[in-house]
DNA sequence: CGACAATACATGCACGTGCAAAGGATGCAA
DNA sequence: TTGCATCCTTTGCACGTGCATGTATTGTCG
């Protein structure tokens, strides 16, 4: 608001920002480190478990590449490779667009919907055990 | 406060703690390529630039390998390959200590307290301006 | 129609990481 | 001294990722 304040954030803000930084750092790390051990038990990934829970809340249970990378925070190449996991696990198919032989669809398979319902609770507990 | 709190936990927790979680993740993620892209500059990683920086706070600019691991978020081995690069490009030394040659000192050479010194205020300004 | 840009996905490659095992140095007990 | 447990660091390996590229299909402009 006034001056002084200008002037607090000029001798505090490099602490004060490495510090709510680590502590994001920290806190991700935390989280994830938990998620990844919890979904072991599951033979999931974390990301696995995200294109899982995206196609399952999908209409059709269904859902283009691209716009699958657009939701899951993943790149382009990252995204194929954990369909193509997926897919050796069985628990997702692609199968070609009619109408644009470019785009390919994923989609959930019953052995899919069953390990992601099995999975959903684990995920849901340890995020509530790990944020705020 | 009352029993419908404790309902409105049981009904909406799920998403909402996927949603702080998201939130979590995308923040971090942003933060984290707007620093790599800015250390790059520098010709620094994020994991080189924390070695740099625990190196130059700490006292006579020198460290024990494992009590730089406690500080940056990096397992044993994973910190003596960072600190490799950075020996290789001359910004920090490593030694023995005299008297337990188990015990290997990283220090802040003149070269690296520079580059640190350099890529400073980007690592500043970034902070700044992705972080709240 | 034919050439060229754009889109969509897959793949080769290099990189950084964690885990587990190896390497080297020290301290202690017999 | 020898033997052995311990500590600290490095290294071998496999994994997931991003970047750049390759391949196939579609759209567009002349």
């Amino acid at each position: 608001m006034s001056v002084g304040g200008k002037v607090l954030d000029m001798a505090k803000s490099e602490t004060l920002l490495a510090e709510q930084w680590h502590a994001l750092v920290e806190q991700h790390a935390r989280v994830t480190i938990a998620l990844e051990r919890a979904l072991a038990e599951h033979d999931l990934g974390i990301s696995e478990y995200e294109v899982l829970a995206e196609l399952a809340s999908a209409p059709e249970n269904e859902c283009r590449m691209q716009q699958l990378s657009g939701t899951v925070h993943l790149s382009q190449s990252a995204l194929s490779r954990v369909v193509s996991r997926l897919e050796e696990q069985g628990l997702v198919s692609r199968f070609m667009c009619k109408d644009d032989r470019r785009g390919i669809f994923a989609t959930l398979t019953p052995a899919g919907r069953e390990r992601y319902e099995l999975a959903r609770p684990t995920h849901r507990s340890v995020l509530a055990q790990n944020l705020s």
